[in-house]
DNA sequence: TTATAAAATGACTGATCGGTCATTTTTTGG
DNA sequence: CCAAAAAATGACCGATCAGTCATTTTATAA
């Protein structure tokens, strides 16, 4: 990796942070200066404006979430199990896994007004994340862990739906007590489902 | 009413849309200016300053949905009823009540990391809107319409959550689809638990 | 080693931000 | 009807914004 190639992975991995918890919009290119240590004018050599640092921002944030989701999941021997880990990760938004908490949820409500490229890359990447659960309740229904009359593109988007609820809920109320009663209620209709 | 809190009145009737689009953050006073048509000397004489404007924008969209909600539900006749019309009251996320979308999800997701006073806000705005949920539910146990060993809480929690998630869905993808997916899953547990 | 290219710097620009205030206009109540 | 109070105006302020660029420093590859 050349040395440009080098600070703008730099620049990137510390933008992503300040990005995901201020918002694209609150978010100005000093903030990124100071977390860098860079000049202003070394921002602008590796990216053209805001706006490219924050689509390589999101991108960063959503890719490192995902790759962590998928290192967990991985772990899992049952059908069953990748979907419990996968429930489990999101457990205490207030200590979410990436500062800041979801992207989807905090760059797809900035931007579904206002920001089609964001807003179509965290539309992809709630597809990415809705496939992977998907994927592991046909992989449960194939093996025989889960009955076969199971809908897993419905149910991949009712677990979906339902965590990103409670991060809402979790973090207006500064309690995960709601995020506990949603995960117990996913768990519980899991157990419905399985043999 | 006096010209003051008329004007007051009707600036925050102007801003609160334009705040529920845009964010916080990324509205401009000069939005405001241009969607009032009054001079910026005018808004400074009925707010002190852009914050506490958006605070007023923030509870007038809070307020102007859940009085929206509340006349809604007061139409139905049973408790089932009652969380049906909730339910479908958000089906379409593309083209909600109130210009923007939820103010809830908007502004909780703004100002979780960023501004305790409007995150206590919406904290109270989800709080209030599961307690509605929760009567409904309270009220068809008492009834005879609803088996008692529901937990209205917790199910109030769930439609709340699973509703917000199909709007953050429905809002980046484009499409209600999943939205519809949501409804008609929340529909069948409330008739599960129905006689 | 050295010539060239790439990267880094920070002063600078013009636009826009939130906010102020002296002045003018309008509303209000006696 | 009129005087005092309230509301409305828009020019103006300093701060900060995104973005530029001539110059210097560093990396690269022959």
């Amino acid at each position: 990796m050349s040395k440009g190639e080098e600070t703008r992975q730099f620049i990137i991995e510390k933008a992503a942070p300040i990005f995901n918890v201020k918002g694209i919009a609150a978010t100005a290119m000093s903030d990124i200066m100071e977390a860098t240590k860079l000049s202003k004018g070394s921002m602008y050599v590796h990216f053209e404006n805001k706006e490219v640092l924050a689509c390589a921002a999101v991108d960063h944030n959503m890719k490192v979430l995902g790759d962590k989701i998928l290192a967990a999941i991985s772990k899992a021997k049952t059908a069953k199990e990748e979907l419990f880990i996968y429930i489990d990760f999101f457990d205490n938004p207030l200590n979410p896994p990436i500062t800041g908490g979801c992207p989807l949820l905090n760059f797809g409500m900035e931007a579904d007004d206002t920001n089609p490229i964001v807003k179509e890359k965290v539309n992809g990447g709630i597809k990415f994340t809705q496939q992977i659960l998907e994927n592991s309740i046909n992989k449960g229904i194939a093996n025989g862990e889960f009955k076969p009359d199971w809908n897993a593109s419905d149910f991949a988007t009712i677990i979906f739906a339902m965590l990103e609820g409670g991060n809402l809920i979790s973090r207006t109320s500064g309690s995960n007590d709601k995020m506990k009663v949603i995960i117990r209620t996913l768990k519980e209709m899991i157990e419905e489902k399985s043999y």
